[in-house]
DNA sequence: CACGCTAGCGGACACGTGTCCGGTTGTCAC
DNA sequence: GTGACAACCGGACACGTGTCCGCTAGCGTG
């Protein structure tokens, strides 16, 4: 289960790579892996090694952000009925989306990866228990998980600049009517 | 509203274009944009010209599919009540989209261009016509369109092979429901 | 410290996409 | 017919992605 551990210039490698990544995202350039190879001083090969996919290396660049969403979850629980705690998780979700167009492709990959590997993963965990306890309420339908959710809300990714506005949060609200348990 | 006509050999190379990309999604193959050219006997600038994008090439070849689909509609219309008329128009769609992938491609870009363009076309008509009789016998939300429902639905797009039999369908229904009027 | 084994390196390469532009050829007016 | 002009052609090219493999150098061993 725990990794083999990396060699020193390997961490290292990883870790510059990941760096420059972050710096790209946050000038809102484009991510372009052979540039970030070059800026990171590394060949492309190391850096396909270290991230097989281009959303591989999104997930450890947005990885901080996502588990800031995650953590948010129980915080939402704690406060609001469960109907009401996932609307706002959707908000943040819909917030990060925004902003960060790559934090979406980073969830997507996390919670697929977690699901296949069985263990839900932080992400999935955090929507899990947001639908437990909307299932446990009798507010949220019991034919649901993570994954489905994940799929519906897919479309903040697709979404052109323009309508953001007029759409996002309008679709999240059909998306939550649909997942409530039928009266 | 009506395009300028198409020069003798620019019209004999757009068809037999479509006719090659027919083929070759015909046969499973995946499509690449460059071998279609020269399967077709022309350079990638005319492929290009033709068909900016992938998309639209891929409308163009399901174009007959897509209307096939949409003339579904009034017949649905016609024989369900609003609500199931539009479920089985996802179960087709759903079909499609499961043999054809790029059906969805084709619909998504198809909606957008449309809709961009002021004109609903074929889709956003058909399912503009789905959404005003589910409206007029109040069962259907009135504040979606067919952009909206192409966004929610275009999940099947990112679907894995292996689990559409367990999620297309029913998310699907999580869609219906999230478009129905709240009571 | 020296040695060898192997994890890791990195850049050349193969491939697909999409653009650009000099040359060609339909088409229409006369 | 014939000329001229625009529409159209097509392939070279620039770019990004992802793979492959011979070489390098980190790290544990004696």
């Amino acid at each position: 289960m725990s990794e083999p551990r990396l060699r020193a210039d390997a961490a290292d490698n990883r870790a510059r790579i990941v760096e420059v990544a972050r710096e790209v995202v946050a000038g809102s350039e484009e991510l372009k892996l052979n540039a970030i190879a070059k800026r990171a001083g590394v060949g492309q090969g190391t850096l396909y090694r270290h991230f097989p996919t281009r959303e591989a290396l999104l997930a450890e660049v947005y990885r901080h952000d996502v588990e800031e969403l995650v953590a948010t979850a129980p915080a939402l629980l704690a406060e609001h009925d469960p109907i009401t705690a996932l609307a706002r998780w959707f908000e943040r979700l819909a917030d990060y989306a925004r902003v960060k167009r790559g934090v979406l492709a980073a969830v997507e990959v996390g919670v697929w990866r977690d699901l296949t590997a069985r263990s839900l993963g932080p992400i999935g965990e955090a929507l899990t228990a947001l639908l437990d306890a909307g299932r446990a309420a009798g507010v949220v339908r019991p034919d649901v998980d993570a994954r489905d959710v994940i799929l519906l809300v897919g479309y903040l990714g697709r979404l052109e600049e323009q309508e953001w506005d007029t759409r996002a949060r309008h679709l999240l609200q059909v998306v939550l009517d649909g997942l409530r348990a039928r009266p």
